[in-house]
DNA sequence: TGTATCCGATACATTTTCGTATCAGATGGA
DNA sequence: TCCATCTGATACGAAAATGTATCGGATACA
């Protein structure tokens, strides 16, 4: 029931981690509905008594996950637009293809992201989590993205409608790749569509490119 | 196991319905996942043995429950594209006040919808029925916000594009919306966003109003 | 090295769920 | 009205999942 351990060694830290990944793979196969705590157990190999050793239920173990995962991506993310090449950068075009690798469309986050979500309109007090996270990447990319929109000579009056509105289109339209995968004209559609509110969102001014 | 009658009756058809009504009601509550047969059939009002006479499973179920839903949904959206009153659009905002209201945000079918999209990446059968009602809402919707456009005097050269674009700024505004209703900024931000990606994707050809 | 503490495997009792089989009653066509 | 057919409640067995209790072995710290 009480999982917080008095003394805290390393083997601790390293069951719990691997049932955090285990959880990911399993709950992404399964879906999280459907997923038993022997199957993480049996997955990350380790026994029921492992599990209730460090975790007091399977929602525990889901909201403990998908905010690790979370941060680490957010983490991930601003490593890779701190370390991006700019210098290339001519126009708004040039900005989608910069920022848009840097994040990744991946189908395994976006199942548990999808039933996570589910869950938190389900449950009142995850949906500050799920808030708390999205203010978190759009407070990463839009500062990013400003900047450089800022260096082909074009202003954003307004970032926080820009960052809501980055991250709808990404949620959106990741939805619309991960379903037909294999057909190239609605990634491109996705990368024009970016490309239209980044222009809509900001003014020309003719500033130094 | 075989759900097919050889005679139907008025009777089947109602106890079919009730389950399938009682399914949405349940689904939206527990998750499908965490859904059981039983707690489906004690909503509608019936026993087991009902349900296996009318379906094969939860799944079959979900599925058929979802198709049902999804027509009508469409179906209710052409009617109130249909109906509407378009003499007093003057303008993009117009367009983007008239339109909104006839495709609504509704909390439990956008629950229902994050688990059947994510069981539907799982399921590959599955994603062809979800890229299938996609085209039909885009199908639906296009075709009109085009013709309010065109009487404001602007043209849509790419009506599939702005068709997908819609689509996913719908479904990725409707989840922020979801999880902050009471905060008027984020759907303000909504319809912002619709306004700018209309007018993104159509061009002022000065024609008549 | 000693020992107090923690970790996690095993076993177990309980509860839940599933799908089928059965059968009394309802239904609707002749 | 009659009766072949369909409907859905009940009962049942099998399987799965949950959470707890126990206990040998591992670990950290003095």
């Amino acid at each position: 029931m009480d999982t917080t351990p008095k003394r805290v060694t390393k083997r601790r830290g390293e069951t719990r981690q691997r049932l955090l990944d285990a959880a990911l793979t399993v709950f992404a196969e399964q879906g999280f509905g459907r997923s038993t705590v022997e199957q993480v157990c049996d997955r990350a190999g380790y026994t029921r008594g492992a599990f209730y050793s460090n975790f007091a239920s399977l929602d525990d173990l889901f909201l403990a996950m998908w905010e690790q995962r979370s941060t680490e991506l957010i983490d991930g993310l601003r490593q890779a637009l701190d370390g991006m090449d700019t210098a290339k950068v001519r126009n708004v075009r040039g900005v989608v293809e910069l920022v848009t690798p840097a994040v990744p469309v991946d189908d395994t986050w976006y199942r548990i992201t999808s039933e996570f979500t589910a869950h938190a309109l389900r449950n009142p007090g995850l949906r500050r989590v799920m808030k708390t996270r999205e203010e978190a990447i759009a407070g990463a990319i839009t500062p990013v993205v400003a900047a450089l929109l800022r260096k082909i000579g074009r202003e954003t009056p307004d970032q926080v409608a820009l960052g809501q509105a980055l991250v709808a289109v990404h949620d959106g339209t990741a939805a619309q790749c991960l379903l037909e995968p294999e057909n190239p004209a609605v990634w491109r559609r996705r990368a024009d569509l970016f490309e239209r509110v980044l222009t809509a969102y900001s003014i020309e001014t003719g500033g130094r490119s």
